[in-house]
Formats: C-alpha cells, sequence, structure tokens
DNA sequence: GTTGAAACAAAACATAA
DNA sequence: TTATGTTTTGTTTCAAC
C-alpha cells in the first residue's frame, strides 16, 4: 500500500483563480469594498461578495486583521528566543506557552518538534528590554532549561500565494 | 556619557487608551465599520475615523489583511528552516532571500544576527513537500551552508498589546 | 481633539433572469 | 453567475465647539 495513498488525503478547499487573486487583494487590502474588488476581479459585487463569505465561511480566511509596526511604537529590536524546557517539565510546557502569548511585545509563538521546544518571535525597545525578558520570563522559570536568543535583522512575510 | 541618553532616544508614536483599543478591535476583525468600532470605544464616528486615519498614516497600522489559514487548503504541515549561508556567500543572502519569499508556501522569513542567518517558515502539504522544498530550493543552492528543519506543532500569536 | 448633521457611497437583500 | 431595484447602513466632509 501506497504511504500517500490518494484515497484517504483530506480534501482541501479548492480555489480558482479568481479566488486566489481575490485573497491576495484582501492581503493587501482587507478594507477594500466590494465593489472596488468585483471590478479589479471582473465579476460583479453580487459574486465577489458570494465568493468572499464563502472564504471566510469555510475558514481558509481564518480573520481579517491588522499589521502593527512595533518600531513606530518604540518597540525597535525583534528577537527570536529559542527555548528548552527540561525533560521532566514537558508536560508544563502548554501552560507555560499560553503565559508567554499574552505578555506584551510577544508577536508569535513556535511550538515546535526537534532541537527547540519552542520559539518565541518578540518586538522590545532595545537589547536591555530583551535581556529583561528573558530574565524575568524564562531563566526565572524552573521548566526552561536553556534559552538562546538571535536578533531579528529583517522580517519578511511570503508572497501570501498558495 | 550614558549609553541609553534619553534626548537621543527616537520618539515614539505614543497612543492612548482608545488609540490601544481601536488597534485590538481591529487586530480582531479589520473590516469592522467606522461605526461600529465608534459605537464601543464611546466616541464619535467621525473622531473614530480621524483617529484611525491618524493610526494608518503615521504608520503604526502598516497594513490591513488577512489571516489565510494553509491547512484549510490542503498545507497541513507547517515546518522552520533554519539555513546557514556559507562564510564566502554572505554577500548573496539578501537576494537568496527575496527570491525566496516568492515561492509558494512560504510564509514568513526572519534574517538573523546569531548562529543561524536566516529562518524560513513554510506551509505545506506533507513531509515529503518539505523534502523537496529543502532539496530543490535550499540544498541545491551553493551558497547555502546548512539547513535544519523542525515541524511546528502549534502556532501562535502575542495578544497584540503594546 | 472632538462633535453632529448633511450629502454621498456602499452594503445587503430579494428577486428575476 | 449576473443584473437590477429597494432598503438599510456606513463614510466622508466640514463648520462649529
Amino acid at each position: 500500500m501506497p504511504l500517500n495513498e490518494p484515497g484517504r488525503e483530506s480534501r482541501a478547499t479548492q480555489l480558482d483563480g479568481i479566488d486566489r487573486k481575490l485573497l491576495a487583494l484582501l492581503a493587501k487590502n482587507s478594507r477594500r469594498t466590494n465593489n472596488s474588488l468585483a471590478e479589479e476581479l471582473g465579476i460583479a459585487p453580487s459574486t465577489c461578495l458570494a465568493r468572499l463569505n464563502a472564504l471566510r465561511d469555510s475558514g481558509v480566511i481564518s480573520r481579517f486583521t491588522i499589521e502593527v509596526d512595533p518600531a513606530v511604537l518604540g518597540r525597535e529590536l525583534e528577537a527570536l528566543i529559542f527555548v528548552k524546557i527540561r525533560p521532566g517539565a514537558r508536560h508544563l510546557m502548554s501552560n507555560f506557552a499560553n503565559d508567554m502569548r499574552s505578555k506584551p511585545g510577544v508577536r508569535q509563538l513556535f511550538f515546535l518538534g526537534g532541537a527547540d521546544d519552542f520559539v518565541l518571535h518578540v518586538a522590545v525597545r532595545n537589547s536591555s528590554d530583551v535581556r529583561q525578558f528573558v530574565l524575568d520570563n524564562l531563566s526565572a522559570n524552573p521548566a526552561v532549561a536553556t534559552t538562546q536568543t538571535s536578533l531579528v535583522f529583517e522580517h519578511g512575510h511570503g508572497s501570501g500565494e498558495f
């Protein structure tokens, strides 16, 4: 039996070219009006609205949101903090990670399998603040085995194409 | 002279409580109408619009966008790929990274200082695809020294509070 | 910085093709 | 899927506070 049995593949939502273009336009500006989207896509506004609703309802679009630039708010330094949890404290990881999410400055959290257990993406004012963040929130926690911090020189998004 | 001379700090945009709440509401749903935002904030629609425009114009809001769930589109596996560039090929990093950004499945790219040179956050269909991605786009490139791939078990966003 | 009112634009919905 | 008409809702501007 083949490992990738076609019949067992979960059915992914299929997008046509118009859906893809609609997603791309919304990724660039999620506040565009339906009429303006419809015009650029070359379809009727009613059709466009139906497609947009379908993308939202099917979960393809998980949310309409904004990107906030932390640097403009004084958090000019971004870092990735790689964290290893003590083998005996793995059961605490989930709670620990959730606590982390709510801390100001935490932008993302990745739960990993592999060398590190999770990665925090943080935005802080300066190197002094990142040091303080690690000391207060990570080193002080007995569940944490080690941390390693890398400065983020640049952070970019993918094209958003699928 | 102190290292952090107050007078030399770049002036960060200061937000009041209403701005912060407005950002939080827009982060949850960037398509909310101005009227609805104004009502929840307890201010007039015209005031709300003025604040929203100020946040956009000052760059605090860098864009209005959508979040697409890759799993719904069949890309059910996310991974972080840590990449080291050969010492002699560092000058190619910028171009290389930019090429990466446009590849389907690439969600984010971090340019790092530290042990690794950059990190790719990718969403693919399965482990076979992530292997193929690394072989085609990374291992095949003479600028790449090493790669290390970690599965993402969970990916979360911060609270978005500042 | 904030406001309300008026003029304008768009959305939402139903219906029919 | 599109077109059209109706009703409802939201946006934008601006004089005034």
